[in-house]
RNA sequence: GCCACUGUAGCUCAGUCGGUAGAGCAAUGCUUUCGUAAAGCAGAGGUCGGCGGUUCGAAUCCGCCCAGUGGCUCCA
């Protein structure tokens, strides 16, 4: 986190934004504002609501009320008494939390969900004294604030700051709550830290996978078929493939075997498994004259269940690892679907492993070994680990058997451990049916997504009962091990995108070679080297247009081709080859007889 | 779904006070046949997101809808 200073200069400007706040708008309910990784916010309401155009005048008087030069000045005094005071000042929703305090000791409402690194603004505000009934308010000149504290001295102190994005958000994040304006700044100590910070964003907007998505002929989405549902461009298609094979390449030495599945199906599948009444995010059924009513499946696993349990199966069999990379549908809502990473069909590579209880450690080790040499191969460094165990103190929560629990979980976090990744461990995050494993990566921006997922189920083989035959004879309730690598094809390819900034590494590119002709005379000539790429397996494209070489150079570096390649009367003559590497200023120079090996070698998929 | 903003040619964008549409790039044709990041010329391309309203007249003002962006909520 950040050091203690900094926090305390955005923690006064959101105060400074709150003071200003109320002298241009009398009579608006202020929230909480706590301090966010690269700054501050406050969530406010207005009487009216206030448009982007009023960030200018916020940020005007912030500015002002910063050259009067006011202290932050602390008072302390009983919760009854500062209840008083802002009921006076009608400021209901800090009386809100000043009665949670009293009463619960905390204004923190709960634990984040799932451990999700995003600052909780509860969290932020919480406040926890040693004396009980203490408040602790800071003035701001004649603007005063329920506030735990730290801040600088003086509001000269807060250093550089802008204020730039303006959200709503419920008051303390709850639906039903009413709706506030969340008025965020960026705060950072020097104008240059500010500066850098906002090229930063500059050039994660370059890269950002929706505008990259369209320039290099990847995907797009079309109103007329609908938000969240994206259609692949060739390119695109490739790019989908190779990830897709990669993943096929890694399974199916290692004992994998792919399954099939239809993608409807009778409502009394989710009858079985428990879903249908618990998702509202599933598409309305089909009705078919005369027929049961057909959902789109929202997910795999009940199809896995009952392919299982359509065959008996003997212990001598498990493990069994199943896998299938289909498309799920999920009613997303609107507002909540993004380009490729938050989708309304979503392709998943999805496995199940049906093991014995013994066999749990050594199925999650080899998992690991996948994961591993795919964060690899697409150069995901930074990634760390969630574990997510069973809380001890309530074990009336999990369903199953009592030592699976124990053995592994013990075993989720002598794996991760052993290989030194990083890692957090949710006590209490489990689900009821299971521990897991979440995988987040960090991407360009900075936005952290969940890729990998492994977790252990031991509900829906109960609900779909099961079963195996035991070397005595008797039946066993196999463990059944849930587990994707890329989690969704489609949110991989974004964040993928957004990773290589749309330059992909050879292996990977839709396109990986341009041929570029210095005139019509070197066709035919390009043309039989083309074809000799494409029997070799590459995929390599000819730029036989009528322009010249500069023009051709820069067309396929705006499209980011790896490697493009000058036509003229030297290579027909047999001449060394030179490269124009992307990204690079050197040209690799590769003998005419050379091409096509380096070419194959460049290819090799990374293991 | 909620809050705020945005929507003009395939793309990036301009369009004044309400008077009926503009540029660059791309694409097309012609000229040029050229050696490593933009050759020249020409024609074409639009129901200004959609529907309705106000007005003599709407890209422009108003309403509703659709879509996108940033958040919030949600994410099997």
């Amino acid at each position: 986190m950040e050091n203690e200073k900094l926090h305390a200069m955005r923690h006064t400007a959101a105060h400074v934004l709150a003071a200003a706040a109320s002298r241009l708008y009398p009579g608006i309910k202020l929230g909480v504002g706590p301090v966010v990784e690269n700054g501050f916010f406050y969530d406010i309401l207005f009487t009216t609501p206030v448009t982007e155009d009023d960030l200018g005048k916020l940020e005007n008087e912030m500015r002002k009320i910063i050259a009067e030069g006011h202290d932050m000045v602390r008072e302390e005094i009983s919760i009854d008494q500062a209840v008083a005071k802002f009921g006076e000042m009608n400021q209901d929703f800090k009386v809100e939390l000043l009665r949670d305090l009293k009463e619960k000791g905390t204004t923190r409402l709960r634990q984040g969900f799932g451990g999700q690194a995003k600052v909780n603004a509860e969290e932020a505000q919480d406040i926890d004294v040693a004396r009980p009934d203490v408040a602790s308010l800071y003035h701001t000149g004649e603007f005063v604030d329920l506030c735990r504290g730290p801040h600088v001295a003086n509001v000269k102190e807060v250093g550089a700051f802008k204020l730039w994005k303006l959200a709503g958000a419920y008051w303390r994040g709850k639906e039903e709550n009413p709706q506030m304006q969340r008025i965020y700044g960026l705060a950072f100590e020097t104008q240059q830290e500010l500066d850098t910070y906002l090229t930063m964003l500059e050039e994660a907007k370059k890269r950002d996978h929706r505008k990259l998505g369209k320039e290099l002929e990847l995907f797009t989405v079309i109103d007329d078929i609908g938000s969240g549902l994206p259609l692949f461009y060739p390119k695109g298609a490739i790019l989908r493939r190779m990830v897709e094979t990669f993943i096929s390449n890694l399974q199916e030495p290692r004992g994998y075997t792919p399954i099939w599945i239809p993608h409807i199906t009778k409502g009394k599948l989710y009858e079985t498994s428990g879903h249908l009444q618990k998702y509202d995010a599933m598409y309305p059924p089909m009705h078919l004259e005369g027929e049961a009513d057909y959902y789109l499946k929202p997910m795999n696993c009940p199809h896995f269940m009952m392919l299982y349990a359509s065959t008996p199966h003997s212990y001598r069999e498990m493990p069994m690892r199943w896998v299938c990379t289909t498309t799920n549908y999920r009613y997303e809502k609107s507002g909540e679907l993004s380009g490729l990473t938050r989708v309304r069909s979503l392709t998943q590579d999805d496995c199940h492993v049906f093991a014995r209880p013994d066999q749990i450690e050594g199925e999650i080790n080899l998992m690991l070994d996948m994961i591993e040499l795919t964060y690899k191969a697409f150069g995901f460094n930074d990634f760390w680990v969630r574990i997510s165990v069973s809380d001890p103190e309530n074990p009336q929560k999990y369903i199953g058997d009592k030592q699976v629990w124990i053995d592994s979980e013990a075993s989720l976090k002598s794996l991760i451990q052993s290989r030194g990744w990083r890692h957090e461990v949710g006590v209490g995050e489990a689900a009821f049916y299971g521990p897991k494993l979440d995988f987040m990566f960090k991407d360009a921006i900075g936005r952290e997504w969940q890729l990998s997922t492994i977790q252990l189920d031991m509900n829906l083989p109960n609900r779909f009962e099961l079963e195996y035959a035991d070397s005595d004879g008797s039946k066993k309730r196999p463990v059944v091990i849930h587990r994707a690598i890329l989690g969704s094809t489609e949110r991989f390819l974004g964040i993928l995108i957004e990773h290589y900034a749309g330059a992909f590494p050879f292996w990977l590119s839709p396109v990986q070679l341009r041929l570029a002709t210095v005139s019509d005379e070197f066709l035919p000539f390009a043309q039989k080297l083309l074809s000799e790429l494409a029997q070799a397996g590459i995929r390599a494209d000819l730029d036989d247009s009528n322009e010249k070489v500069g023009k051709k150079i820069r067309n396929a570096a705006t499209h980011k081709i790896p490697w493009t390649i000058v036509i003229g009367q030297k290579e027909v003559e047999g001449g060394d080859y030179k490269i124009n590497v992307f990204g690079q200023e050197e040209d690799l120079i590769v003998p005419a007889v050379e091409l096509l090996e380096r070419a194959k070698q460049a290819s090799q998929f990374p293991q």
